[in-house]
DNA sequence: ATGTGC
């Protein structure tokens, strides 16, 4: 029996040397190790049935104490957060955010102008929290990102760019390379995955997708960037680049899977409510591994384009002229106004700190916009991730037809390979209001208008 | 978002 035993029972602070103190009594008294462990795990889980046991009654006092000190009642009234286009937000993204801003650990937050209802935390919602961190406030796709590659070529033809995005991408949930032309990246030789046994049996799964896109809104694309005035070490014009938006994978979905139910399991008095947005300590071990692994899917999500850009600058021969890239579903450690540092969640949301570049895209058929960040200390330092749907996937399919979308797409001269009616254009909010409503938040550098786009097949081809 | 579930 030692201290190892006892932190692996879950106990903390002073309750450790408590539970090692008793352990020792309970030894003496002939009681097998194996024995005294179950007991202090009756102890923790019951400490109000244990308060006049003689060797036991110190450490229920304490636990009883622990808990009353760290409750996971809601306050009363939101903490107060500004939102960007609140005339483009639905009602029932502010009521996430309001439970969000409810939670004890919760510090700030904000909601972005292409927010709307999602899982947990509003998608286009920002929560800075004190020492926590909320696997649904980081969101299922752990590290999904952008990234654009601007290409020293003349425009290709609409077919050439057709047969690149076929050859050298893959779509699907459950979508992997063939075996044969599996690709390979650095990130899979990281020392991280042997940390513990759930990145370990993840390892083969991330390496068999490494370098895949997956379904819903991910997509790559072929597209013209313009450029106004001279930035991104480039000259005012017309330029061929290559945009995507992808995940962490099965990968991703499994690590945000396993750490939710761990943080629901480890707060089960949540108010069913803010249940979706059960958090981890950070100076606990569940949530050091869940930090750990969420970090590492960031990585994962970003060599997944890396791999998907380079097969394409490698069959045209060509070195990018310039690369842009920023994850929008993640947890940062960030300085909070007041000095201390935060936990700040982008669910859906672009970092945006002073200086710091970013893709903001429209939708299969409408531009994106590379920009630069303000470094709005209201916003958290942050803008919105994309347009923002203004219908759900199920309302698309009933409401939208196909021929409205093709229409749509044909006005725009947007090649569409593959695609569904729940990602019609028409299904986003318009990404010129959005873009509008966030000029504090950021400067457009850049737009880009999409050419030939390449997506999962959905529910209803197009 | 994911090839599948408290």
């Amino acid at each position: 029996m030692n201290g190892n035993d006892i932190t692996a029972l879950g106990f903390r602070g002073k309750a450790i040397g408590l539970a090692l103190d008793a352990a020792r009594e309970r030894a003496k008294t002939g009681v097998t190790n194996r024995d005294v462990l179950t007991e202090l795990a009756h102890v923790q889980h019951h400490p109000e049935s244990f308060t006049d046991d003689p060797d036991y009654a110190a450490l229920a006092r304490e636990l009883l104490g622990q808990l009353a000190k760290v409750p996971d009642a809601l306050r009363d009234r939101p903490l107060a957060y500004r939102q960007w286009g609140e005339d483009l937000i639905e009602e029932g993204a502010r009521a996430q955010m309001d439970t969000a801003m409810r939670l004890p650990v919760s510090v700030a937050g904000a909601l972005m102008p292409d927010a709307h209802f999602g899982y947990g935390l509003p998608i286009g919602g920002v929560l800075a929290t004190d020492n926590a961190v909320i696997p649904y406030g980081v969101g299922v796709d752990i590290g999904c990102s952008m990234k654009l590659s601007v290409l020293p070529i003349e425009q290709l033809s609409r077919e050439e760019e057709a047969r690149l995005l076929r050859r050298n991408t893959r779509f699907g949930a459950g979508g992997s390379w063939e075996r044969k032309v599996r690709p390979d990246h650095d990130v899979l030789d990281e020392d991280t995955w042997d940390e513990f046994p759930l990145l370990r049996q993840l390892r083969d799964k991330a390496a068999e997708q490494i370098g895949t896109s997956g379904s819903g809104n991910h997509f790559v694309e072929f597209g013209t960037l313009t450029i106004d005035r001279p930035d991104l070490g480039l000259e005012p014009g017309e330029y061929v680049a290559l945009l995507s938006h992808s995940g962490s994978r099965g990968f991703g979905a499994q690590v945000a899977g396993h750490y939710t139910r761990v943080a629901q399991n480890l707060h089960p008095k949540l108010d069913p409510e803010a249940r979706k947005l059960a958090w981890l300590d950070l100076d606990r071990e569940e949530g050091e591994a869940y930090w750990t692994a969420m970090e590492l899917a960031g990585r994962y999500a970003l060599a997944n384009h890396e791999v998907i850009h380079q097969r394409i600058a490698q069959t045209l021969k060509v070195t990018p002229l310039v690369t842009v890239s920023n994850s929008h579903n993640l947890a940062w450690k960030q300085r909070f106004s007041d000095g201390r540092e935060v936990v700040v969640h982008r669910k859906g949301a672009t970092p945006a700190a002073h200086g710091q570049l970013g893709i903001i895209p429209g939708s299969m058929a409408d531009p994106g916009f590379v920009v630069r960040g303000r470094g709005n200390p209201a916003a958290l330092e942050s803008a919105s991730h994309g347009a923002g749907r203004q219908m759900g996937r199920k309302q698309a399919e009933r409401e939208l037809d196909r021929a409205a979308v093709t229409r749509y797409l044909e006005e725009r001269g947007v090649t569409l390979l593959g695609g569904g009616v729940d990602e019609a254009p028409q299904a986003y909010k318009r990404i010129e209001e959005v873009i509008a409503r966030q000029a504090d938040l950021v400067d457009v550098v850049a737009k880009f208008t999409p050419r030939v786009v390449r997506m999962d097949t959905g529910k209803e081809d197009i």
